[in-house]
Order: C-alpha cells, then sequence, then structure tokens
DNA sequence: TGACAATGTCATCCC
DNA sequence: CAGGGATGACATTGT
C-alpha cells in the first residue's frame, strides 16, 4: 500500500516535471529572433494557436505518439500550477491569460526549482525505484514516458531507465537531495492534481475507477436525456411550421403526386375558391416572416418540370399572377404592383429556360424594351454571383431591398412605378454585383428607366429573354467617356425600328469586332473570344448594356448579312458628328463591312504585307483595280472617293486611314487591327505581354476627341494631292503599267520578275524602286510611329500601376508599422509581467539588470543572466532551470 | 495666318 | 551587297 501510495506519486511528479521540461538543446542567446518568441509577441497562445510550440515532439522520446506538450497537459498543467501557486514561492508564477513557458536558467547551483527538484527526490526516495533522480528530474521524456507507463498498473520504471533520453541530460547532484516537508506538502499537493491530469488515483484503483465511470456515464445520461428534450421541441416546432407552411401551400399550390413538388395552381389548375382559412394579412407577415424562407428553399431545391431548374420562377410568378384572387403576402402584391405586371404575361419569358432567373428572381426587370440590357447585368448577376448565394440569401436581399424601398415609398408617397424598379434594381445590383460601377450601374440604369418610361409597352422579345447571358457586359463598368455615346445612342439608334428589330445591330458590330484579328471589342463572351477578364476591360464597350442584352449566339454570318444592309458606306459617309460615336465602331468594322459589301474598299489594309494580297493575281482583285484599272489613265483627284478615306489612295495603304477609323469614343482606336504587316500589332506589343490590351490607336492622341476621325472622313474627298499624288502621276507619266500599290506590295521575288520581265529604263526602273522604297518606308513609318505610341501607352499604363502599387505599399507599410509598434508595446508589457512574476528560491524577484527572459525556438521561455551570452549547451555546468510557466 | 496634328519622305543605321 | 525594317529629322498637307 504505502508502496503504491508512493509509486503514485512519483508518477505525478514525473508528470509535473514534464511540464517543467528543460529543453538545452534549443537553448540560445538569440531567443527574440525566434519566431516563437514573435509568437509571445503577437500574443498567442497555445491554446488558441496550436503552434509548434505545444506541438513538438520530442526527438528523443521512444514513444513518438506522446507529446511533449499537448494541450490537454497544459490545461492539466494549469491545474497544477494553480496550486502550486498556492504554496510558498511558486503562487506567483501564474498569472491569468498568459500561457508561457518559462524555464528558470540560473548561472549559480542555488538556483533551481526546487518544487519539482524536492519533489523528485523525496518521491525516488521513498518508492526505491532505480530511476535516478537526476534523470527524471532533467528530461521530460522520461516523465512523458512514465505518464505512459502509468496508465497501465503493471508499469514500471524500468522502462524508463533504459530510454536512451534518460540519460541525455544530467541534474545537478543536489537534486537527490533529503526531501523536505515541504517537498512533503508538495507532493500531496501533487496528488490532488492528479485528476486534473486524468491520471489521478482512479488510474490505479479499479474501484475508484469503476466508480468514476458510473458518474461520468450517469452524467452521460442526463446529458442525452437534455438532447432528447431539445430535439423533440425542435421536431414539434418544425412540425408545427411544416403544418403551417403546408395549409399556405394547399391554398396556392397543388402538389405532384408524381414528384411530389408544389406546382402553382395558377399554371396548371385554375385557382379554386378562396379558401376557408385564408390567412389574414398579418398571419401572412407572420407565416411569411417565419417560413417564407423555408418554403422558397424548398421551392427553390424542386426542378422545373419543364426547364429543369428549380421552380421558384413560377412560384413568385404564379404567385404574382394569383395575388389579386387570393391572398398572398403583402410582399408580392407589392412586388406585382411595382414590377411584374408588366412583364409577366409573356409566359413564354417567364419559363424561359436561359433567362429564368432573371425572370423569376427579378422578374420586373422586363418590363422595359430598354432594361435588356439591365436584364443582362442582372443576367450576369444570376449567373455568376446568384448561383452563388443559397435562395435564403437572395430572396432575403431581394425581399429585404423590395420592402425597405416600399415602405421608403409608401413613407414618402411617391408614385413612382419605375423610379421604385429602379432603385430597386439599383440597390440589388449595387449589393449583389461587386463588379459593378456604381456610378455607371446607375447611369445606365437611368437609360433604361428613361427609356421604359418613354416607350412602356415594348415588352422584351423572347430572343431578348432567351439571349444568353453576357456577363463581361453585364458586370464590367463601362468607360466613362462610352456614357455619352451610349446615352445617344439609346436614346435615338435604340429606339428606331430598324434598330429595335434588331436592337442587334450594335450587337452585331461587336461581334463583327471581334472577327477582326486583335480587337478586343468582343467581350461579351469570352469563352468564344478567348479574352481574359483583362483584355475585356481594356477594350472599349460601345454598347455594354446593348450588348449584354442581346443574344450573343448570333452568327457572324447574320451580322456579315445584316451590317451592309444597316450600315452602307454611304452611311458612313453621312453620318453626322452627333453619331461619331456609332461610327466609331461601325467605321472599324469597315473592313468586315466591305469584304462583304463592297469591292471598291479602300481598305487594303488588311492586304498589307500578306503574301496573298501581294501577289499580282491578288492584286487585281484588289480595291485599287477598280480605282487603277486605267492602270494610269486614272486620274486620282478625280476618282470618286466615296469609299475613299485616304486622302492619298493610289498609296493607300490603308493604314493612314484605318488607323483613323478605329478610333473608338474614348480616344483610343487599335490601329493594329487592321495593320497587322508587320508583327508590331497589339498582340506583339509590350503590352500585350502583360495581357494588356492597350487600344492606343495610332495616330489619334489620349485626349483627342473622336472629331478627328470626322475630320479625316470629312477630308477624304480633298485629299488627293501631295507628294503621294507625284509619284502616281509620275508612274502614270512614265507609262508604267503598275499601281503605286502594286510596287510597294509586291514581294521581292515577284517585284524583281517583272523588273526583269519589263523592259523599263532607266528612268522607269529608278521611279519604281523610289515608290517602293517610299512606299516601304511609308509603311515603316506609320508602323514606327505606332509603336512609339505603344510604348508611350504602355509606359502610361506601367506607371499608373507602379502608382497605384506605391500606395498600396505605403499603405501596406504604415499597417505594419502600426502592427508592430502594437507589437513591441506588447512585448513590452508581457515581458514585464513574466519577468515581474518570477521569484527566486527566496521569493524575491529577479533583478532586471541581471537576468532576463529568453525564449527558444521551441516556445519555451527562459530566464537567462544577463552574462548568459553562450549557448546553454555548452555550458552543462550552469545550472539550468525550466518553467512551464501557465498563468 | 500661325499652331498643330497627321502623314510622307529622306537619311541613316542595322539586320 | 541588296533589300528592307527602324527611326530621327524634316517636309507637306489640311484643319
Amino acid at each position: 500500500m504505502i508502496k503504491q501510495y508512493f509509486f503514485d506519486g512519483l508518477v505525478q511528479i514525473a508528470i509535473v516535471l514534464s511540464l517543467l521540461r528543460i529543453d538545452i538543446n534549443n537553448l540560445n542567446d538569440n531567443y527574440v529572433n525566434y519566431p516563437e518568441v514573435q509568437e509571445i509577441i503577437l500574443g498567442q497562445t497555445a491554446a488558441i494557436t496550436q503552434s509548434n510550440f505545444h506541438n513538438l515532439i520530442n526527438p528523443y522520446d521512444p514513444e513518438p505518439e506522446i507529446y511533449r506538450k499537448n494541450i490537454d497537459i497544459d490545461l492539466s498543467a494549469s491545474h497544477i500550477l494553480r496550486d502550486l501557486r498556492s504554496i510558498r514561492h511558486l503562487s506567483q508564477y501564474l498569472r491569468p491569460e498568459t500561457d508561457i513557458t518559462t524555464f528558470l536558467i540560473v548561472g549559480g547551483s542555488s538556483f533551481h526549482l526546487n518544487t519539482g527538484a524536492d519533489a523528485e527526490s523525496s518521491s525516488q526516495g521513498v518508492g526505491g525505484n532505480h530511476v535516478e533522480p537526476s534523470q527524471t528530474v532533467s528530461n521530460p521524456t522520461v516523465n512523458n514516458a512514465i505518464i505512459n507507463n502509468s496508465s497501465t498498473e503493471n508499469a514500471t520504471l524500468e522502462n524508463l531507465t533504459n530510454s536512451e533520453s534518460l540519460l541525455e541530460l544530467s541534474a545537478p547532484a543536489e537534486l537527490g537531495s533529503n526531501p523536505t516537508t515541504e517537498d512533503l506538502d508538495l507532493i500531496e499537493v501533487l496528488w490532488r492534481q492528479d485528476i486534473d491530469l486524468g491520471v489521478g488515483k482512479e488510474v490505479f484503483d479499479v474501484n475508484l475507477r469503476r466508480q468514476l465511470e458510473r458518474e461520468r456515464e450517469i452524467e452521460l445520461a442526463k446529458e442525452r436525456q437534455k438532447q432528447k428534450d431539445l430535439e423533440l421541441a425542435q421536431a414539434k416546432q418544425d412540425e408545427q411550421r411544416r403544418q403551417q407552411q403546408q395549409r399556405w401551400l394547399s391554398d396556392n399550390f397543388t402538389q405532384d403526386g408524381e414528384t411530389g413538388e408544389w406546382v402553382p395552381l395558377g399554371r396548371r389548375v385554375p385557382p379554386p375558391p378562396p379558401a376557408p382559412d385564408l390567412m389574414t394579412s398579418g398571419q401572412i407577415q407572420n407565416f411569411l416572416s417565419y417560413d417564407y424562407e423555408q418554403l422558397l428553399n424548398e421551392d427553390l431545391a424542386q426542378p422545373d418540370p419543364n426547364t429543369g431548374y428549380p421552380s421558384v420562377s413560377h412560384q413568385q410568378s404564379t404567385v404574382n399572377h394569383h395575388i389579386p384572387q387570393q391572398t398572398s403576402p403583402p410582399h408580392y402584391s407589392q412586388r406585382q404592383h411595382q414590377g411584374s405586371q408588366q412583364n409577366v404575361p409573356n409566359p413564354q419569358t417567364i419559363y424561359n429556360n436561359q433567362g429564368y432567373q432573371t425572370h423569376q428572381v427579378v422578374p420586373q426587370y422586363n418590363d422595359s424594351h430598354m432594361q435588356q440590357g439591365y436584364n443582362a447585368q442582372m443576367n450576369s448577376y444570376n449567373n455568376t454571383s446568384m448561383t452563388q448565394m443559397s435562395p435564403q440569401q437572395r430572396y432575403g436581399r431581394q425581399e429585404s431591398f423590395e420592402q425597405t424601398w416600399q415602405d421608403l415609398v409608401n413613407l414618402l408617397e411617391l408614385p413612382l412605378q419605375n423610379n421604385s424598379q429602379m432603385i430597386n434594381q439599383s440597390q440589388r445590383m449595387t449589393n449583389t454585383s461587386g463588379q459593378l460601377s456604381n456610378g455607371h450601374m446607375i447611369m445606365t440604369r437611368m437609360n433604361t428607366t428613361a427609356v421604359s418610361t418613354s416607350n412602356p409597352v415594348m415588352m422584351p422579345s423572347p430572343t431578348d429573354n432567351t439571349s444568353s447571358v453576357l456577363i463581361q457586359n453585364a458586370t464590367l463598368p463601362t468607360p466613362p467617356a462610352v456614357s455619352d455615346n451610349f446615352t445617344g445612342f439609346n436614346n435615338t439608334e435604340m429606339m428606331s425600328p430598324v434598330h429595335s428589330s434588331g436592337m442587334l445591330s450594335p450587337s452585331r458590330q461587336n461581334n463583327t469586332m471581334s472577327s477582326q484579328p486583335g480587337q478586343n471589342y468582343n467581350s461579351t463572351v469570352p469563352s468564344t473570344s478567348g479574352m481574359t477578364p483583362i483584355e475585356w476591360d481594356s477594350s472599349n464597350m460601345l454598347f455594354p448594356n446593348i450588348s449584354g442584352s442581346i443574344n450573343q449566339t448570333e452568327s457572324l454570318e447574320d451580322v456579315d448579312e445584316l451590317l451592309p444592309e444597316l450600315i452602307t458606306e454611304d452611311d458612313l459617309d453621312g453620318i453626322n458628328l452627333a453619331e461619331m460615336g456609332i461610327n466609331d465602331t461601325v467605321i472599324s468594322l469597315s473592313p468586315a463591312i466591305k469584304k462583304h459589301g463592297d469591292e471598291a474598299s479602300s481598305d487594303s489594309a488588311m492586304s498589307i504585307g500578306s503574301p496573298e494580297q501581294d501577289t499580282f493575281s491578288e492584286s487585281t482583285g484588289s480595291p485599287f483595280d477598280g480605282l487603277e484599272g486605267a492602270t494610269g489613265g486614272h486620274d486620282y483627284d478625280s476618282s470618286p472617293g466615296s469609299s475613299k478615306t485616304s486622302k492619298y489612295d493610289p498609296d493607300d495603304y490603308s493604314f493612314s486611314h484605318s488607323c483613323s477609323y478605329s478610333h473608338s469614343e474614348n480616344g483610343h482606336s487599335n490601329y493594329s487591327s487592321s495593320f497587322n504587316d508587320t508583327g508590331y500589332g497589339s498582340q506583339g506589343s509590350p503590352a500585350d505581354t502583360n495581357h494588356i490590351h492597350h487600344n492606343h490607336s495610332y495616330p489619334l492622341q489620349p485626349g483627342a476627341d473622336p472629331k478627328d476621325v470626322k475630320k479625316q472622313i470629312g477630308n477624304d474627298k480633298p485629299k488627293h494631292k501631295g507628294p503621294h499624288c507625284r509619284d502616281h502621276k509620275r508612274v502614270v507619266e512614265m507609262k508604267i503599267p503598275f499601281t503605286v500599290d502594286q510596287i510597294v506590295n509586291l514581294p521581292v521575288e515577284e517585284f524583281n520578275d517583272i523588273m526583269s520581265h519589263h523592259k523599263f529604263n532607266e528612268q522607269q526602273i529608278q521611279l519604281i524602286r523610289d515608290i517602293r522604297r517610299r512606299g516601304k518606308n511609308k509603311v515603316a513609318a506609320h508602323n514606327c510611329r505606332k509603336r512609339k505610341m505603344d510604348i508611350i501607352y504602355t509606359l502610361g499604363d506601367e506607371m499608373q500601376k507602379l502608382e497605384s502599387d506605391r500606395e498600396r505599399l505605403i499603405q501596406e507599410r504604415f499597417m505594419i508599422d502600426k502592427e508592430t509598434r502594437e507589437l513591441k508595446e506588447k512585448f513590452g508589457a508581457l515581458y514585464q509581467e513574466i519577468f515581474h512574476s518570477l521569484r527566486d528560491e527566496h521569493g524575491h524577484p529577479y533583478d532586471p539588470a541581471r537576468f532576463s527572459l529568453q525564449q527558444s525556438s521551441d516556445g519555451d521561455v527562459f530566464l537567462v543572466p544577463r552574462n548568459f551570452t553562450s549557448a546553454p549547451e555548452n555550458h552543462d555546468d550552469k545550472n539550468k532551470k525550466r518553467k512551464n510557466d501557465k498563468k
């Protein structure tokens, strides 16, 4: 019995000593630089962060499953130390809310933690084990092993002596001194902590353990009973809600016998007469407030038999339909009055597959024609953000917004309908689509609302409703410069019958533009256009919302068919300045248009540098033939020039005018789109290497007004004078049977062949070579200028980016400095607290001038003498003490 | 009529 | 070495 008594005590002492571990391997003077010290600085507690502070495994531990210091032991150690605090000098070791393991390392032999040492000495003396006291004291691994072994009653400490870790450290000889009465008291205290440590006497006492187990079982049974009661109460409450919901559903919906889904009565079944147990408004309110989200959630989960999508839209739409007939939540009535009544008449739109979310969740957005753009936005929103939201979130937001706005309207007695919609939309968009520029969004919505009010009877066509969602168009902000043009377009072109049948024209333009290499106008479908958002973002969008509402699946063939009809070159020439916003886009399409519509196009830019077009056979089919077919007999000064936009037709390499045409509304045009012969197109520009597609168009300056383009256009016809004309005149005069274009653009081989086959005199040869050289150089000069502009814009972009980075870094540095200051202050306070909490064996505080706290890499904090410069492992002669300071 | 932008041309370098 | 691209400088043209 006595043996068992002391054996238990020895085990518990070992536990304590495991907490008061000493790790000389990690001792270092540079403790403050260790990350663990920074953890202290950060105020992390082991219990919260689970840093390596507590997860380190002693490499010497023969049983690696035992962690030197896991969280449980720490918590238990806190109890131990709490008791230790009650006795003598250890009373001040603990401080609340600090989680520091403290090691007391004292240079002199007089410094030692007498608690563990004395206890050990006393226990070993009585226990009669083979364990060397010094070994047990100094090695925490051994203590862990003891804990492990003590879990089995037959465990002996024989294994401990065999542990290699036992031999790692040697404790001072005085640790084995005779126990004092204080030590015995400490042993008693440690026994009391057995329960806290989980290795109490019951571990060794079967009866006690069984009794404890029984108590635990009783407690567990009580817990289970409580849990069961709670569940019952919850189930009862749910059942009540379900019944209430069922009743409401039965009033408004019918349940499909096959699928079990709730189908709105108005869709398949004629609306039944009002149910006798109609809920009052208050009831409905109550019901909604409690159960509607759940109901909606369930409804959303039910797939629509027609579309396969959740049938929430049906529910809502049907509810909207039946509101006047049945009592339904006031929310529905309000919503219907606000917006649904204009769009719901078209069930095709409601049950449309692709647009179901738009029309379902936000049905009122369909009430106007111009809101298609906004629908696109909402489509994008629905397809992106909204689909990621839970139904409760979706409805909750919407409902809350509507409710809030309706309350406001009621309060202010605003006879708004469109405005309320607008604001609601604005609110929704603002809250749901973080990518949207609020300003632009509101602006756009203003446009749509204006149009919707001016033309309220316009209904969204099924095509529009079935349009695929153009997410990018909807989500990306429109450049402010676009706004004006876009607004003008909205109010003019979009409302015209031609364009409303197809309002597609702008979109088609967009699509057509996308077909041009190097142009990033088609930002609607990144998957098809292969553009990154950045590319898209940098592109110029003339009709963001419009294109967003248009079916992006329309083929380019349609575009090509429609464009010549919609936009003729005469139109291009006749477009007034007010429509330049459109012109910019349309004109940029000129290559595509002229490809199909007008062979007389002078836009030979596409052919520049292209071998196919450089051949004679192709050149004969080039637009120049129509103008220069006389091979010298044609006077350029009198050329019609209706399609001529360059001031110098004979040398119309097209870059001169294409660059002017490819302007966008913000003063940037993609010159490279029509000028791709040099490899200096946008793809090859430095900006592209960074995936930033600059739309800088040479020669338009950044702030240049699009009217410059107009000037270019307007000046086309009179621009048939100058040095270029001289070359052509000379060609004519010299009876050279080639055009300047042919002379310039022919490949060297073919050019040489021609020169060899034709018998030219020296004068002719010289003229031809000069023309060719000048033509080449002209192109080169243009490339050079364009490249220069690209570089300038790229550098500007980089500068902006660097400036933003700089701002961000400055901000970060400021924050880091602030955090550092705070951490330093925190560290200082913590240091002082810990340091002043330490007492020597006489109960006196340590002298800060002589000692300092330092932390090892494993998170242990040591009290190190100031003159303790070298690593502790190199000074084994010094007395080292370790403290696990749990506060 | 001068300023300015756009463009063409030349000279030169370089590949 | 010729052809041609690149580019600075200058000229021309039109607004």
